[in-house]
DNA sequence: GTGAAAGCGCTAACAC
DNA sequence: GTGTTAGCGCTTTCAC
């Protein structure tokens, strides 16, 4: 049997009143009193029912997380980094995975609500109308994290289309006159939400129209024989570009196996800084990924709403940096 | 204002009884008495109060997960896995992550005592009699995953030690005539849970004694210099043994650093197989830690403890097997 | 300084 | 087939 406030007011022949004051340290009791239940209770491993106090509260000290997968290594890292901002602020986490899910994510956000958190963290799949009146209805604040469900609701997240912008200036300065830019889709095409995604290749398509510099576009799934017959057709120096690092990874299999050297035939860069970089060779140029300071910024904001600030403003995107290695 | 079921029997004039009948498909109600309630509570938004649940019905349909973090590739596959699993069986995922501190871990525990989770799954990081007491004395079942915690108590985890010297006799067979093994501590060497690690260590020890081979055990913190010192005296051909694969890579970037090569001039093997090892080059040979099957073990005996089997035995210890790759 | 009692939203037992 | 009610364990208000 568990052990009870009742129970414990019991035992010590006190009021179940009294015994709150004593566990949750409210003024007005006697300091005898309540060392007395306090040394009963640890005596005794009373622990609080936390699901009781949260029904009395409506208040859980818990945000809900909603993400892909943790298989995906930039999301693990994300949902790190917002557990140490939570516990270092007294919250917990519930983690829910919509395994790249539409209607997953819905139910993991319906599970959430009906779980009374205090707020939710998404990074989101879903877009459009329907979903935006759906997050807006919810009865907990909700901040997207990464890519944006509406320019009207919380959001956080980093510079995309400017760091885009900035590393095909920085290719060209290398002296790269064509770029190949690969940008597989995520999953379902129109219905996803792709948000970061078409930031990134904004920037990218931007940069080089102002640049002049001529550039292919990929965004088949299977890009591998397109890339090599794009890249093999050498009339000009060539870098590839990728929206993510995990593609410029693949990129650098398919180009080791056929026997083309990076960085000295083709350029390569990736995008996030996954922490797995530096045991490729050559070692990766890309650009960083804030996943820190992300998940400090969007649990700070989450923080602002839970507190009851209604109209937290999102902040600035924060910037990406450039890490050169060796790969351009 | 939430809407709960109260408000809902009201607006659909009948009892609160009857709502619960209709939403939660029980008997003994009528088709069209339960059709109309439904259809309110759908364009009402009605969303049960899972917490007010919870306290009535002492269950949750969650599990509390309690791991190091997730910036450790092996606990984000883990927790991915688990919550595979989990979701599968209509469970929901708690996460709380320990951050490899010994009180840490204990809290963790105490609050998802006391959120009243309906089982935990733990790799552990505490040991000792008080902590198997205190494990003992929680009011939910408890399985340990990869790190034992006591042979009593219910646990999930691989055949390390026999891994360990199939991986010798292994090596052995390649003409490798000694063996450095690699195994840096954790952190809090004597206060913390080493089962796997001494496992691992004790396979190694068994199989270079019973074979005769030449070995050398590393175990301190900052190994590179003494490696390279061991690697550099080349009387035999020596190989290169991890407790895991993350000191593997490492061992690789100081002998590629020394321009040692792998594996012509010495032999290097990991274990784990954490999914990066293909970017790697040369690509490492691991000893493949089967983290699928184990969440799906750890996840199968929880969920008996949790529906009530007392005494549902560990299963036998899953066999891990080698990946031959290029580097030994 | 302490006790008594209401009530959070739900489920389950019982009454009709 | 439907309604009523107790109570899960806690916090909070009010009375003394």
């Amino acid at each position: 049997m568990r052990m009870t406030s009742k129970e414990l007011a019991r035992i010590c022949g006190v009021s179940i009143g009294t015994v709150d004051r004593a566990l949750n340290h409210r003024p007005g009791i006697k300091p005898e009193t309540k060392e007395r239940i306090l040394t009963v209770s640890r005596e005794l491993g009373y622990r609080p029912h936390l699901v009781a106090r949260s029904l009395r509260t409506g208040r859980t000290k818990t945000v809900g997380v909603v993400v892909y997968d943790l298989d995906n290594r930039f999301f693990a890292q994300l949902v790190n980094a917002v557990e140490r901002e939570a516990k270092g602020a007294g919250y917990f986490v519930y983690l829910t995975l919509s395994h790249h899910d539409l209607s997953n994510e819905r139910d993991c956000l319906e599970h959430l609500a009906g779980l009374n958190v205090d707020g939710i963290l998404i990074v989101p799949t879903n877009r459009g109308s329907e979903f935006i009146r759906f997050i807006r209805n919810l009865p907990v604040p909700v901040v997207a994290v990464g890519n944006r469900i509406s320019p009207a609701l919380p959001f956080v997240g980093i510079q995309d289309r400017e760091a885009m912008k900035h590393a095909v200036g920085f290719v060209a300065e290398k002296g790269y006159t064509r770029i190949v830019y690969v940008s597989p889709p995520l999953s379902y095409r129109g219905k996803e939400n792709i948000y970061e995604v078409e930031e990134r290749l904004g920037g990218f398509r931007e940069a080089v129209k102002e640049r002049g510099i001529t550039s292919v576009v990929l965004r088949e799934k299977h890009f591998a024989d397109t890339l090599l017959d794009v890249v093999g057709a050498k009339h000009a120096r060539t870098a590839v570009m990728c929206s993510s690092d995990i593609y410029a990874l693949q990129c650098l299999e398919h180009l080791s196996a056929r026997g083309i050297r990076v960085p000295e035939e083709v350029g390569l860069l990736g995008f996030d800084d996954i922490d797995i970089l530096k045991y490729v060779k050559p070692p990766l140029t890309t650009i960083s990924y804030p996943i820190n300071e992300m998940a400090r910024q969007a649990f700070l904001l989450i923080l602002r709403l839970m507190q009851g600030e209604t109209e937290a403003a999102s902040p600035p995107l924060i910037r990406a940096q450039m890490v050169v290695r060796e790969s351009v």
